[in-house]
DNA sequence: GTAGATGCAAATCTTTTGCTCGCCC
DNA sequence: GGGCGAGCAAAAGATTTGCATCTAC
């Protein structure tokens, strides 16, 4: 359960750099959604030698393999998130907290709309806003809280 | 139909200045997704003495007023457009067009999901990304294309 | 051995800000 | 008149890049 990045980098066929270990192992153990600057802190603690100029230059690699996946979460700088299955964001306005869910109608939908377009779709970016009801009432339909 | 912003500028109370109503009507002029860089030459068109910094002073507060809204086209910088009802954007991956449209069982489905999950949906933000169908057989259900 | 990766520092690019002066209400 | 807006230039913050060096394959 953490050497799923390096696997995945290995059979990307990339070329694996004690650094490149170490982000990957600083990726595995990222269950949030860390920026570049965070990401360097946390592969620091691994290896203390590599540069923030290694973590974009990595992130922008791993990113082209697929790997890993920008997240805009509206703070001016780049979030990332290893790849995993499509799921939405919603961003709780009021402490920025993130809340991942799922949704098979939402992307069946936009595949439907798009569709009518004239368009294949390839992708989506969502970010939902909101802010906690004062009762909180019913909770969760698919979802993980990070 | 030009002087749209400026009245709405004028209902919002803000103080118009000669400034403030060039990029306004720039504002009404662009029919696409500006950044400020563009909007900063289309403006000066019209009174060529505004600096890049009043743009992006008065972009803030056009956006603080709910006059324009941001928009993510993933190029790293901010576009703007004039707030109107609420629609999405499809991107063309292979140009970078952008098109427009609505759906209401999105927004309806989106309010839901957030609701399931203990929130109030105060806004969101998509991009959809598709590239043409080879066979461009049906168009539009509720499109406008700038 | 060699193409590709890294570190460091400088460069770039977008956006913001301090300060002084000018203009709208 | 007083406060808010504008211009200019410098600052700030994120990300990229040139170059010399090192290393995986």
């Amino acid at each position: 359960m953490d050497e799923m990045m390096l696997q995945k980098c290995i059979d990307a066929g990339l070329r694996m750099t004690s650094q490149r270990e170490a982000i990957a192992q600083a990726l595995d153990q990222s269950y949030d959604h860390p920026d570049a600057e965070l990401l360097y802190e946390r592969t620091n603690k691994i290896d203390s030698t590599i540069s923030l100029a290694t973590i974009y230059r990595t992130l922008g690699v791993f990113e082209r393999a697929g790997l890993v996946q920008k997240v805009d979460v509206g703070d001016g700088k780049s979030h990332y998130e290893t790849a995993r299955d499509q799921h939405e964001h919603l961003v709780d306005t009021e402490n920025g907290q993130i809340h991942e869910f799922k949704s098979e109608e939402l992307t069946a939908l936009l595949s439907q709309i798009a569709d009518k377009m004239g368009f294949e779709l390839t992708s989506h970016k969502l970010e939902v806003y909101g802010k906690k009801h004062g009762d909180v009432s019913c909770r969760c339909i698919q979802i993980k809280v990070y």
